[in-house]
Parts: C-alpha cells; structure tokens; sequence
DNA sequence: GGCTTATCTACAATGAGTGTTGAAAAACAA
DNA sequence: TTGTTTTTCAACACTCATTGTAGATAAGCC
C-alpha cells in the first residue's frame, strides 16, 4: 500500500474526494500486518475521529481495493480481512485458535495441476491457507510444565 | 462420506437418533460434488419432504461434520458450502463468475514452509484455492465465433 | 404400549454487510 | 474568497446467512 499522502493523490487523480474519514482510514491501515476486518479499522479509527462511521470504513476499504492498495480476503473467520500487502506475493497463516492472520511470504512455483485434474476450469490463480497455531495460543494451549 | 444405511448406523451408535429429516439429507448428499450451501441442501431436500425446515438442515450437516463424514469449507462466495467427500485428499476449484466449486484431487508434497517464513505458527494443514473459470462459464463468456 | 430424551418446526434474533437520503464538505472556477 | 457542482458523510433501515428458543413431536428402549 502507498504511503496515506501518496494515497490522497491517487484518489484525486481517480476524481475521488479526500476527506479527513478517509486520510484517518489510510493512517491506519499504515503498517498494519493484522488483516483488520471492517469493525477492527473501524475502531481503530474511531481512537483518532469519535464520530466516523461504520458505513464510511466500508466504503472507504471497498475504493482502495478497487485502486489496488489493498486486497480483501475471506479465509474462514466469519468476516472480510483486508491486507495492505499487495507488493509482495504471498500466501496466508491462520491461526485455527484465535483467528489471527499474517502472511506467509513465499512463492510455489510446483503447484502446477496435473493434467486432467482441472475438470476443464481455466485457472488463474491460486491461494494457500495455513492452518494452524500462532505462537501466542501455542504457549497457551500447551503450557510448559 | 458413508452410505445413508452406514450413517444410520453411525448416528446411533453416537447416541444421535435417526428421523426420516436426517435420512432424507443423507440421501441428497449421496454423491453430490456440487459443494451445496446449506440452502440448496434445504431446496433438494425439499424435493422429497415438503416440510423439512433450514434449521434441521443446518443442524443435520453440522452433525455429519462433527462426525467427519463431510466438510464444511468457505471459498468466499458468501456462503458455508459442504463437501461430502471426505476420503480423498483433495483441494478445490472454484469458478469466479458463477461460483461453482469443484474438487481438485492431487496433493502437493511440495508445499514446504521455507525457513523462518512461518511466523513461529504450528502449521497443521494447508487449503488451496484455484479460482479461475468453469467450462461453462468459458463458452459464456468468450464465445467462439 | 409407555417412558425418556432427542429432534422437529416455527419464529425471533444475531451479525456482517449494503441501500437510501438529506446534510455537509471537497474540488474547482471565477 | 465566494459560489457552484459533485462527492461523501452519518444515520437509519434493510438484507441475508446462520443461530437461539420453546413447545410439540417422534425415536429408541424397556
């Protein structure tokens, strides 16, 4: 994702508007490895602007992934999780306990289907979700003694 | 998944009764690689008995994914889709215009985590999505001329 | 058949996300 | 700076998949 000044001449330059919700929402997804889901920016956001609303953070994370600055992603937690991280191509870690999400930066160029296994679909691309146990539950479900 | 007379069988010996609701789903997922929501589980189901409610639906396929005779997967189209096949390894093709899901059967032992990539999560499992086009949706949309 | 317990249906409720609308603010030109 | 146009804002109502509740019903077992 673009740095929030370099966002706000994107979205002029797309005959957007630039207001204070929307450079609040930009300094906030800054940095951020979590994948906020709509709510997590949204109270993020509030911290800086009591009176942004809900609606707004949707529509603000919906033209930032139509320019491209962000991606959204559905792994399985129930609500939408947005990812700052388009510029590096990358996979995703689930926590299976918490719901945490970080990426998993790497490439697999072996996923190639084998032949006849596509049931005639055209395929474009593929997405990997690891499943499992971030460090933090690790330590809490398997104390040690 | 087992036979509906296997499932029978299962669903007592679990101390689950068997309503003729429970053996009318268990025959509609008999051999669909449809990936059905809970919705269209309901509307086949309904098919055969009217008056079959989406709760007992709903409530049913939970039971069968607590016994592991389907799998229950979310692909992004909004809904909880369920898999009965639960035998094969296996990933899963998904069609980004009509939102069909198929199964993609073949395994990647390739799919190894390089060093330090992993975030100190204990990862257990991996999902792969292919999203691309179904067959059909090819002819609809790039006609031949 | 009768008793106990799980399941069924109908209905209400939840929660993420979207549509609508008048008010407010951004962009831009004079 | 002010005026004009167009977008965006906030509040609210709404949708839709899924879940909770409760009294009626039926399965399983003697």
């Amino acid at each position: 994702m673009k740095t929030p000044e370099e966002l706000t001449e994107l979205f002029r330059a797309n005959g957007r508007k630039v207001t204070a919700q929307r450079q609040c929402i930009f300094r906030v997804l800054q940095g951020d490895v979590s994948h906020p889901s709509a709510e997590a920016v949204h109270s993020a956001a509030v911290r800086e602007m009591e009176t942004i609303s809900l609606k707004t953070v949707y529509q603000t994370l919906h033209d930032l992934s139509e320019l491209g600055e962000i991606s959204s992603l559905d792994v399985g937690t129930g609500m939408i999780r947005f990812d700052p991280n388009v510029d590096d191509p990358h996979h995703h870690l689930v926590c299976r306990h918490c719901g945490k999400v970080r990426d998993l930066v790497a490439s697999f160029p072996d996923l190639k289907i084998p032949r006849g296994a596509d049931l005639g679909f055209d395929v474009g691309s593929a997405e990997i979700v690891f499943r499992g146990l971030c460090p933090e539950c690790q330590s809490t479900l398997q104390p040690s003694p």
